[in-house]
DNA sequence: AACGCGCCCTGTCCGC
DNA sequence: TGCGGACAGGGCGCGT
C-alpha cells in the first residue's frame, strides 16, 4: 500500500517525465476515483502544462502552470504510470487516462478504487495542505515536536501514527516497522510515550522512511512504481506480515494483534 | 472534540 | 472443482 516512500518514489520518477508536458485530453473510465464532478475536473486541467511531480504525505502532486494542482491519493492499490513504461500494458484496472501532447499517456490504475484524484486551485491546496500533519523527513520533525503531539492523544501510538493530520505520510507498514526499531509496543497510549521514547521513535521513523525510499518502496502485494516495477524494501521488513516468524533480533515469534480493525505486528520481547 | 467504527471495493485465500 | 465467505486496509462520514 502506497505510503510516503512509495509516493516519493513515484513523484521522483514522474517529475522528469512530466515537466513541460501539456495535457491534451482526459478519458475517465471509473468516475468514482475523481473527487467532485468529473466534468469540472476535466475542464479545469484541459490544455494546461504540467510542471512536474511532487509529494505531500502520501499524496502525489502534479502542479500545473496556473498554480493549481492535481492531488493524487493512491489509496490501497492506486498506480500512476506513464504509457511509455515497459510494464504499462500490465495495468488491468485502468480508471483514468490523461492524454499528453508528446504522444504518451499518464495512466491511473486502481484495482480497489480506494484512491482519489482531485484538482485543487492554489488556494484550495493551501487549505488542504494545512490540514495535513508534519512531514517526518523535514527539519521541523524534531523529537520534541513529536513528543508534544503524542502527549495530546490517549489513542494507541500506532493509531496516532496513522493519523495524517498529525504526521503526514506514515501508514500501517512503516508505523509498525518504526515502532519495532524504537522498541515501543503499538498498543502503548500516546500520552504515555516518554520523551526518550519520542526521540527513538522520531529517529526510527526517519530511518525507516529514508531507507525505504532508497529501496524504492515496499511492495507487499500491490504497489508498483511509475514504471510499473515492484519496490525493493519488502525483504527488509522486520515485523509487518511476519506473524509467527522469529524476531530478527531475539528469535521470539512475532505477534499480531488487531487494533481498531487493522493488524498490528510486534515482537512481544523487544517491544515490552 | 477526540476517537472508534463501518463502509467503500476487488483479488486472494481458506474451508467445505 | 467450485463457490461462499472472510480478510486486507486508507480515508471519510458518522455517532458518541
Amino acid at each position: 500500500m502506497p505510503e510516503l516512500p512509495e509516493a516519493e518514489t513515484i513523484a521522483r520518477d514522474l517529475h522528469p517525465r512530466l515537466a513541460g508536458v501539456r495535457i491534451t485530453g482526459l478519458r475517465v473510465i471509473h468516475d468514482d476515483v475523481i473527487a467532485g464532478d468529473p466534468r469540472t475536473f476535466a475542464d479545469g486541467i484541459a490544455g494546461l502544462h504540467l510542471l512536474g511531480a511532487g509529494r505531500r504525505g502520501k499524496n502525489v502532486l502534479l502542479p500545473l502552470e496556473d498554480r493549481s494542482r492535481i492531488v493524487v491519493n493512491l489509496g490501497m492499490t492506486g498506480r500512476l504510470v506513464t504509457s511509455d513504461a515497459a510494464r504499462a500494458g500490465e495495468l488491468r484496472h485502468l480508471a483514468v487516462c490523461f492524454t499528453l501532447d508528446d504522444g504518451r499517456d499518464l495512466l491511473y490504475d486502481d484495482t480497489r478504487r480506494f484512491g482519489r484524484l482531485q484538482h485543487l486551485s492554489a488556494e484550495a491546496w493551501l487549505e488542504r495542505d494545512a490540514e495535513l500533519g508534519i512531514e517526518p523527513l523535514s527539519d521541523r520533525f524534531t523529537a520534541d515536536a513529536l513528543w508534544r503531539l503524542t502527549k495530546r492523544t490517549r489513542s494507541p501510538i500506532r493509531n496516532f501514527l496513522l493519523d495524517q493530520g498529525k504526521v503526514a505520510g506514515v501508514g500501517n507498514i512503516y508505523a509498525l516497522e518504526a515502532l519495532f526499531l524504537a522498541g515501543i509496543r503499538p498498543t502503548r497510549r500516546g500520552h504515555r510515550v516518554t520523551r526518550r521514547e519520542a526521540r527513538r521513535l522520531r529517529d526510527a521513523l526517519r530511518d525507516i522512511l529514508s531507507r525505504a525510499i532508497r529501496h524504492r518502496g515496499t511492495t507487499f502485494s500491490d504497489y508498483r512504481d511509475a514504471s510499473g516495477e515492484v519496490g525493493g524494501f519488502e525483504p527488509l521488513l522486520k515485523v509487518y506480515g511476519r506473524e509467527g516468524r522469529p524476531c530478527t533480533r531475539c528469535g521470539t515469534p512475532i505477534k499480531r494483534k488487531v487494533l481498531t480493525n487493522r493488524s498490528a505486528f510486534y515482537c512481544p520481547r523487544c517491544q515490552a
